[in-house]
DNA sequence: GCGATATTCAACCATCTGGTTGACGATCTG
DNA sequence: CAGATCGTCAACCAGATGGTTGAATATCGC
């Protein structure tokens, strides 16, 4: 995996991974704070964060004994830039775009 | 896995897969001519295939003994939506995304 | 019906992933 | 300094992923 389309996409693949962006997007928040709503160890949510550095999706600085990240919102926006070109063609089909969630979500 | 997104995701996040979607892009295609410009077996393929249609991504008629790939665009705009929340803030960046781009393209 | 073409299936393999636990190195606080 | 807190590291595990090969199943054309 070398193209950093590859690890952004496989970093928005996982939904604790995609749950953490989500809250970075309220605000930067130590390590420790991030694990806090999710049932899993410090460690793993460590492994996620290390991740969506590499990704690009996040940036980590640590201040003292706590890393604080903050969403790196252009990582995304790479994503974004590709993805564009397969969704432009037809004006925006809001109907199709239901039924699909309908069918998909329940 | 089982959230839409964790499928569509996932499959964007490998190189052939995309390669197969921007081929898609141009014209329906038959297994066998999907796998043609690849390096690797028809097996190979045809898995990767399958996993971009249980992602929603393509979808498969087969017709006689070919089967007919195209492309679903929907699953790609329900990505594109859940993304859309995290660039959208500051008026786009045009500067920054052309230095994440040469910094992470070389 | 027979041979060729199109596609999948099944078994196998190496590697990656997402999680665990326990020990460890830093840093703050009293 | 001593103890608590923050975060990562290392080893381990079960299961998914991306690939292979060879056999099996449809379907087409003669």
């Amino acid at each position: 995996m070398t193209h950093p389309l590859d690890l952004i996409f496989a970093a928005l693949s996982d939904p604790t991974r995609r749950a953490i962006l989500a809250m970075l997007l309220e605000d930067d928040m130590a390590v420790t704070d991030v694990a806090e709503p999710f049932a899993m160890s410090l460690a793993a949510i460590s492994k996620h964060l290390t991740l969506l550095a590499e990704a690009g999706l996040i940036a980590q600085e640590k201040r003292g004994r706590l890393k604080w990240c903050k969403l790196e919102p252009d990582a995304m926006r790479v994503a974004t830039v590709w993805m564009q070109g397969f969704g432009q063609f037809d004006p925006v089909d809001l109907d199709g775009l239901e039924r699909f969630l309908a069918a998909e979500l329940g």
